[in-house]
DNA sequence: AAAATGTTTTTTCACGATAAAAGACATTAC
DNA sequence: GTAATGTCTTTTATCGTGAAAAAACATTTT
């Protein structure tokens, strides 16, 4: 199979959008730049519109026949890059229970069951190692170290570390420093986002990330900006599987949020540090209230093959 | 190709030296623990070393015939594994000059040039982008972010951030814990270095390790224990090509070193803090005087080809 | 019966091959 | 002459394959 064409697929659906909101199309050039996509993707998409009588192509005239159609999307599904499917499948085995710390990992296994090359597991596995959940044995298997209350601890306490650090050297900006008015940005976000929780408090999560990116980049350190992926998959994931309470969660996170950015906006150091530590500890109490202790295996069906076997 | 065999070299090369320093060989499982490999690799060890004429084998009857002599061994360059060749190369060109911040690497012309496949390429370099200095474009290239000043001073800031904490994490270890004896022993071999300095002075890189990792696992957190990987990586290859002065700065850090143990032994927090922030500034300078803002290409020869292209 | 050896199966590691996607070069249009 | 389009080349992403190494199973020895 080689390999899939889902940046094609993902890029044409994107297009499609775009089609539909501006109604017209600019240079191929251009096109790449918005999509994110080489030329040569981008040709491939105005051939297949033009096939499907979408747009009339010649040369730099792009004219809009019509507009798009359900029909005219690739599925959803045919979008995702393999390194999301296998990271989705793996989350999933992981999270579903019958994980237990110290089993072991087997690549060829993972592979067959999602049924992709092993060279792209391996190359997932090693990636994603860097957030602490596996081990690798040298000429040998990867253990799971498991999803554990340790695993939490250890993560939240370089997070508190970090953010911080991060959060008084936000605070010690310069007034013309761009990122105030980002901050002013975020501020409004949350507070519509305040004033529509009860329909829309799942989109929280996206803008808790922003948030917090924000906030870490003003470090101006890679390895405290980099950290934040290890934060983003947790809560990502986190965020999934732990459900309840959620509209709660987000309106009191929220809350913090606003106080958190006054704090910033003070640039009074003593009152970032209350405001950020208040957050903090919150987010952490959530983190660990969703791990009970002794996490065991949920499912029953825990047998002694498959992707995470018994050591 | 397909797989090279420099596990078994490699395990062969050090049975041989337990060979003659023990005169008898144990049992196959016992074997392969002391060696760290499978039985399997252990028998194919013995099969070699009957076929020499070093033993006679007979079932659980090992008879050592004679001593290994110099050509019994395989070459050493055999026995490093792909990656670590991999590694070394890719280290070289990194610090041979040519390489600026913002040039792109190509896995293809990289691989060709080490005589490896892409797919040991690729996986070596998710590997290394943990360490800061390589980033990848989505679908495209990776790009060179450089060993510059900017770097050295966003490693050494997580640095003493990490290694404040796990110093005085472990000043406040239970006396009874098994670390004051490991802190003992280390001890020890600094006086001992310290009094040979003059001879053995370039032994101190690998004692300098062992002791920071020491105190790092006082953290008991798996970040803060797998970020010495990165600085050990940098302190490895900055100690190969900076050696000016190496026998006076080690000498320094020795003295650096025992005082940070006195402090950690007198278990006050405000020593530990005092010694370890002193080490630390050191060892920052002793990093950022090695590498000149605006680090050049040093080598004549850097072309628009080759593994580190112009962007 | 515990622990070794002997044998077979499975998994990891590394490669070359191939389609997708990016990038470079040549040509044309404004 | 700049910026687009048209064409060709190179690189990246992924797979299947095969040897090295690990692991599992069977048999023998003490």
């Amino acid at each position: 199979m080689s390999k899939s064409n889902n940046v094609y697929k993902d890029a044409f659906n994107r297009c499609l959008r775009l089609l539909d909101e501006t109604q017209s199309l600019p240079s191929e050039p251009e096109l790449g730049t918005l999509l994110g996509v080489s030329r040569t993707t981008v040709r491939s998409i105005l051939s297949r519109m033009e096939e499907t009588g979408l747009i009339a192509w010649n040369k730099r005239n792009k004219t809009v026949l019509r507009t798009p159609r359900p029909e005219d999307f690739f599925p959803e599904e045919e979008t995702d890059s393999l390194a999301e499917i296998i990271e989705r499948s793996f989350m999933r085995r992981l999270l579903a229970g019958g994980a237990e710390a110290g089993m072991q990992i087997n690549e060829l296994e993972l592979a067959r069951e999602i049924g992709v090359g092993t060279t792209s597991v391996r190359e997932f596995l090693i990636r994603f190692s860097r957030f602490g959940l596996i081990e690798k044995r040298r000429n040998s298997h990867w253990v799971l170290k498991g999803f554990t209350r340790a695993f939490a601890l250890e993560l939240t306490e370089i997070r508190e570390m970090f953010e911080l650090r991060s959060a008084a050297a936000f605070a010690a900006l310069p007034m013309d420093s761009a990122v105030w008015a980002d901050l002013d940005r975020l501020e409004v976000e949350h507070r519509q986002l305040a004033s529509d929780i009860a329909t829309r408090f799942n989109e929280f999560s996206e803008l808790d990330e922003r948030f917090h990116r924000l906030i870490h980049r003003a470090s101006h350190n890679r390895f405290i900006v980099d950290f934040y992926d290890v934060i983003a998959m947790i809560f990502h994931y986190h965020y999934q599987w732990n459900k309840a309470e959620e509209r709660q969660r987000n309106e009191v996170a929220i809350q913090e949020h606003l106080a958190y950015i006054a704090a910033l906006k003070s640039r009074d150091p003593a009152k970032v540090d209350v405001a950020c530590r208040k957050h903090l500890k919150s987010a952490r109490q959530t983190l660990l209230s969703s791990i009970p202790e002794g996490r065991q295996a949920l499912a029953a069906d825990s047998t002694l093959t498959g992707t995470f076997a018994r050591a």
